[in-house]
DNA sequence: ACCTGAACACCGTTCAAGT
DNA sequence: ACCTGAACACCGTTCAAGT
C-alpha cells in the first residue's frame, strides 16, 4: 500500500511535528522529506494550515478508534473509561506537538470535516461516560456536562504536563494520577487499586 | 508614574497579544508602538522570547494578587475558591493570547524568576483549596493532588474554550458551568445556587 | 493535473556605527 | 548606556512557466 503524494505530505508533517514541534513544520522541510519542491504542497492543500488540518483529522480518527476499541475490549465501563483516558494521555505524552495541534491550537483552521472528526472522537468518549453512569460508577448528572468536566480535567492535566507547567516544584503527580484521582473522587472517595486494560494505539 | 522604555515594551507586547494574538507580537510592531526601532528591544531583553517572558511574569503576579484578594474578601472558603476560579476564567476569556502564553505555551522560556512567579500564583490558589478542605467543603485528600485536579479542570475548560474546541456542537456549557459542576460534585452532589464574590482584576 | 524556480513581503537576529 | 540602519538567513505565499 503505497501512499499518494498527498498522504506522504501528511505523514511527513506528522513526523516533523514529533521531531521538532510546530516550528519545524516548514513547507520546505515537508517538501524535502517527500522529495518535492517547497511549494508542491500547494497543489494538494490551500496552504500550511490546511496541511496541519489534515494531520489533525487523521489523528482525531485514530483517537476515536482507540476509544471504540477500549469500549469493546472492556466489559467493565469503568475499565473502558480509564483505558480511554490512558490512551489519550499516552498520545499526548508521546506526540506533544500533535496533541496540541488537535486540542489546543487556536490557529488550526477547522472546516466542517475536521470539526466532525473532532466531534466523533468526543462522542465515542462521551458514550463511555454514559455507560459508567448506567453502572453507577459515575454520578447521575447530565452526561454531556459530566463528560465536559472529565474531558477538561484530562486535557488540562495533559496540557500542563506537555507545556512544562507541571514540572515545576509544584509537587503535582503524573497525569495518570490526576485523572485517577478525579475518577476516585467522582465515585465518592472510593479509592481503589483499579487497573484498566493497557491501551494500544495504532499511531506511528 | 511614567513607564521606563523597558516597561513600555512589556505593555506594548501585552496589548498586541490582546489585539492580534502571538503572531501579532513582532519586534517591529512592538518597537513602533513604543516609538523605537525594531531592534531596540535587544537592549532590554535577550530576544522576543524574553520579552514575552516578562509579560508572563507581570501577569502571574497580578493573578496571585487576585487570588489573595479573593482569599481576604471572602469569609467563606468556598466563596474564595469559586471567586478565584471566576477571576482566572475571566482573565482567560478576556486575554486569550496572554492566558495561553502563561499556561500553555511550550516555547515560553522560563527562567528561575518566571518559574517562581508561576509557582507563587499556584501556591495562593492551593492555600484556598486547603482552607476549603478544613471547612469540609472539599474532600480530605492530599491537598496538592486535589489542587492538581481542580487546577487541571479549570485550565482544561478555559483552554478548550479559548482555542475554540468547546464551540463545536458538543453541547458543553460555559467554562463557569464546568468549574461549578466540579465543585458541586466534589461536595458529594450537593448542588447549590451558590454565588461567589464578583472578582475584580487589576489588568488593563 | 502536477510540479518547479524565481520572486516578494515579512520575520528574528546580528553587527557596525552613532550619541 | 541606549539606540539606529543595513544586512542576513529564513519563512509562507504567489506566479509564470514547464510536462
Amino acid at each position: 500500500m503505497i501512499e499518494t503524494t498527498k498522504q506522504q505530505l501528511v505523514s511527513a508533517a506528522s513526523r516533523l511535528l514529533d521531531a521538532g514541534g510546530q516550528e519545524a513544520v516548514t513547507l520546505r522541510a515537508v517538501g524535502e522529506r517527500v522529495g518535492v519542491s517547497h511549494n508542491a504542497p500547494y497543489r494538494h492543500f490551500s496552504g500550511r494550515g490546511a496541511l496541519l488540518g489534515a494531520v489533525a483529522k487523521r489523528d482525531f480518527n485514530m483517537l476515536k478508534q482507540a476509544f471504540d476499541d477500549q469500549n469493546s475490549a472492556n466489559d467493565s465501563p469503568e475499565a473502558a473509561l480509564r483505558g480511554s483516558a490512558a490512551a489519550l494521555i499516552a498520545y499526548g505524552i508521546e506526540h506533544k506537538a500533535r496533541y496540541r495541534l488537535l486540542f489546543s491550537d487556536p490557529q488550526l483552521p477547522s472546516d466542517a470535516i475536521l470539526k466532525e472528526a473532532a466531534f466523533d472522537s468526543f462522542k465515542a468518549f462521551s458514550g463511555i461516560v454514559a455507560r459508567c453512569q448506567q453502572h453507577g460508577a459515575l454520578p447521575d448528572v447530565d452526561t454531556v456536562s459530566l463528560t465536559g468536566v472529565i474531558y477538561a480535567t484530562i486535557h488540562g492535566a495533559i496540557d500542563l504536563e506537555i507545556s512544562g507547567r507541571a514540572s515545576g516544584a509544584k509537587g503535582l503527580g503524573s497525569v495518570e494520577a490526576t485523572a485517577s484521582l478525579l475518577f476516585d473522587l467522582l465515585r465518592n472517595h472510593g479509592a481503589t487499586g483499579y487497573s484498566a486494560t493497557r491501551p494500544t494505539l495504532a499511531i506511528e
